[in-house]
DNA sequence: CGATTTACCGAAAACGTTTTCGTTTTTTAT
DNA sequence: ATAAAAAACGAAAACGTTTTCGGTAAATCG
């Protein structure tokens, strides 16, 4: 019943379990015959290597931790997929853990993965979090980590991350073009490095095309959701009648602007034009259906453990580990709740 | 820099590792003093235990394996939270690999996940997977199993799912109480247990209506998507013009028929009435909003992880495992893509 | 004060593997 | 034939912990 080991090959075999486990790894000095003996007792057997005598002696477990704000969500959930993907490909399994958007859960998470010797890091960051010692304590005790799409750019570790200003600049570029005079924009929380960052490609680009910029079109949305999508657009359409364009962050809240503003009666993109951002496949669907930013979540995911991966091999190779800043390009997907670009 | 060992602090302290290890662990047989001093200088010097030591010598590695279809996927996230919240509360973490729908992934998958020697996994089946050797192997090894919604009756381990037959006979109900005299119903594909159990419910409650089970009105998607569901709808709008209800299996399918339906201009529920099931978010958001069949995902993840722990116990005292089946209730949320029930 | 119990401590084995380094055996060269 | 080189093997240490069991010191009892 128990598992079979090298001793009990080696002992039924009458040689040592140092040949064995030689013989195992194809070393170079066990004769062709004893390997072949070696190989066809251990695959009668069915002799899997114990993991965690592996592990043990190899001080590393093939395996890597993942913290995510959320799993619930599309986005997230093809970063995930990719990681997966790739890591599977360099024969590392993933554990996955959520930080809920709270900065003491991750700190509380990020230590748990610590403490289970993960080779390697990916960390997408809550929303919450200001503070950035757990971070630097992971890279202190020199296990590789990287950041991806919710970063701190103080940090000093690789990062993988779409040009979220240049985005939000053709984004609002776009609706600029398509003639909307007057352009709102729902951003996200204040902390994260994208919401702030997408709102600075919205103002910067206002600004470089003569509008003023007006603080009062910024409403700061608390979680990007469908709820929120639509009780911020009756706020607007309270606050300000004028406004003909908006800039929202998240599809999943521009779906929910839309739907209110279908409730009452308000023609998008005639009287109101709206880009959304990440391109969630709902938005191809919705009537009108939605002019976004494609935000290509698991070539992110791909790409992170890539990066990861390179930098877990350095330290096993005892280099010092360099560090990447990736950026992911993006693109700007027209679609019926904008108006065309004009001839 | 290395990680501090128990080694490390009995030096320091004059004492053997022995009593370190015991004073960390509250073992009665070391004296106040002693264990002060020692859990004050693995503060300090900030010992964690090396799990791979740890793992080693426990036979254990608090990590269960995960296994489903897709993690892209709104219901199969849901899932993944709650198994990852509940698995935290019992000191566990989980690793989730994708079977992509494959039979041949799913067992590589398994086979990955036995030889890192989790302490248990958790599956839900591929819906090619017709063979369950891999399943059963998995028994015989004696490493607790427990599968979820999409299940093998065959195999002899713990099950929760949710009671499928009876949910779609509910919203099947639901149609013929509103007025439908010509249900179809897109089913999944073939071989998935709860695809068969949702088509039987349906059947069983057409029959027992004193209803004729017409076989062309049944459509077996490939994959439950948006578009085959728009796909299906033109097939059956050309196929048959009296239908004027069906059950639709997945909400995700049931949003892309009433896109379908919208733009052809066929009003719901007047001309056809349509129940989806799992109770994806969009369906109480879309236009008109879904009937549909509440499944519950979170709650699944959770129980099935609960079951688990069960087992997990268990073999850990060397009892034999006692299997369970647990039933999940659903709920039929009534919308605007059915009629009102008559008075 | 001697005997017995109780409290405290540590040596050592074990978990299963990997890898270094030395030893033995075989082959090749002389 | 012997010496040297090459090939094949194995002993043993190490990874860091847990736990059994025996031993010593202190406390309790008569």
């Amino acid at each position: 019943m128990k598992p079979v080991t090298l001793k009990q090959i080696a002992e039924t075999l009458g040689i040592s379990v140092t040949t064995v486990s030689k013989a195992l790894k194809d070393y170079p000095d066990v004769s062709k015959k004893t390997r072949r003996l070696v190989r066809e007792l251990a695959q009668t057997l069915n002799y899997k290597p114990n993991a965690f005598a592996v592990n043990l002696r190899t001080k590393e477990s093939k395996t890597i931790g993942l913290i995510i704000p959320e799993v619930v969500h599309h986005f997230f959930s093809s970063v995930i997929k990719g990681i997966i993907a790739q890591a599977e490909k360099k024969g590392y399994l993933v554990i996955i853990l959520q930080s809920n958007e709270s900065y003491e859960l991750e700190k509380k998470q990020l230590d748990l993965l610590l403490s289970k010797r993960v080779d390697g890091v990916l960390i997408s960051l809550a929303n919450e979090t200001a503070n950035f010692k757990h971070l630097e304590d992971v890279m202190a005790q020199d296990v590789p980590l990287v950041m991806f799409d919710k970063i701190a750019k103080i940090v000093n570790c690789s990062k993988v991350i779409i040009n979220d200003r240049n985005a939000a600049s053709i984004a609002t570029q776009h609706l600029i073009d398509t003639g909307c005079k007057r352009i709102a924009h729902f951003r996200g929380p204040l902390l994260p490095q994208n919401s702030i960052d997408r709102f600075l490609g919205y103002k910067k680009t206002l600004e470089d095309n003569g509008f003023k910029y007006d603080p009062s079109l910024v409403y700061i949305l608390k979680d990007m959701s469908f709820d929120e999508g639509r009780h911020f657009t009756k706020q607007l359409l309270q606050d300000h009648k004028d406004v003909d364009g908006i800039f929202i962050n998240t599809d999943l809240v521009s779906i929910g602007a839309i739907a209110e503003f279908n409730k009452q009666n308000i023609k998008i993109p005639e009287q109101i034009a709206i880009v959304g951002f990440s391109n969630w496949f709902m938005s191809s669907v919705i009537s009108p259906s939605l002019t976004t930013i494609d935000q290509p979540g698991y070539l992110m995911g791909k790409t992170a453990f890539k990066q990861l991966f390179k930098e877990i091999k350095q330290r096993k190779k005892g280099e010092t580990l360099t560090f990447k800043d990736v950026e992911l390009s993006t693109e700007l997907i027209v679609r019926e709740s904008t108006k065309p670009l004009p001839i």
